[in-house]
DNA sequence: AAAATTGATTGACAAACTTCGATATGTATA
DNA sequence: TATACATATCGAAGTTTGTCAATCAATTTT
């Protein structure tokens, strides 16, 4: 008995056999999150999604927080890389808006990370 | 004529009349962002929602990656802080598991921020 | 054509983050 | 009780990030 009981606390559990996200999944998962670990970014998002025409021109952006214009610009660029919002130049000014879809991609990254009452029955 | 495309050139665009997320919900959603934006955190949210019991030992977590013990340590610290995991001390052993139902927080937190089909009629 | 305006880029700096070695703490074993 | 083991914490080094002033490029206005 006592001997059993010693093989159990000998191993401290059992290790995984489904397979986990590669390097490659993670890293790009990674530069979304990345993009969306910023208040600044976050309220910028929210701005656009709220916007009646859903496109805000970079003035009303700048204008809408306390940063410096380079700043905003810096924020603004993050979004794009990450393909979350796009540019539109019309004349002077350039308008941004979200990109559509990904809202819904993000999503099901999530579920795919955490797990989801789908994933699970995988 | 003219006149008139003056004025339309002399407005960029028209303000937004809905509201936008505030600085708190910004903040609390930055703090969450900031944890899922590391590959090496995102791949252990993954070996916890994937193994067998729903639940892993920081042994069998740490000799997963090619990362120093003190290091897994500090990833599973942020992602316990962020309300995402949960570690249990048995004897020796510590188990680390997923905090459940915050893949469905986080998805209606980026349904918030990026609109979503359901917020875009209000 | 010159001046003004919008927005992006560059370079610098401070703050925050990732990583590690050394060490501390708590538990089990001999 | 002394030793070994599992995990957390501390402090330091190197890297990345957020911010701004200065500047540049493109467009419009005068």
């Amino acid at each position: 008995m006592i001997k059993e009981l010693k093989v159990i606390q000998e191993e401290c559990c059992t290790p995984s056999s489904k397979p986990t996200i590669d390097k490659a999944q993670a890293d790009k998962a990674q530069e979304l999150f990345a993009a969306l670990a910023d208040a600044t970014r976050l309220s910028i998002l929210s701005l656009l999604a709220n916007s009646l025409e859903h496109e805000v021109c970079v003035c009303d952006i700048t204008s809408s927080f306390s940063l410096a214009q380079p700043t905003i610009s810096h924020h603004l660029r993050i979004l794009r890389d990450a393909g979350l919002i796009k540019g539109d130049k019309r004349g002077k000014w350039v308008y941004y808006s979200l990109i559509k879809g990904r809202a819904e991609e993000i999503k099901i990254m999530v579920d795919q990370l955490l797990g989801s009452p789908e994933f699970a029955l995988l």
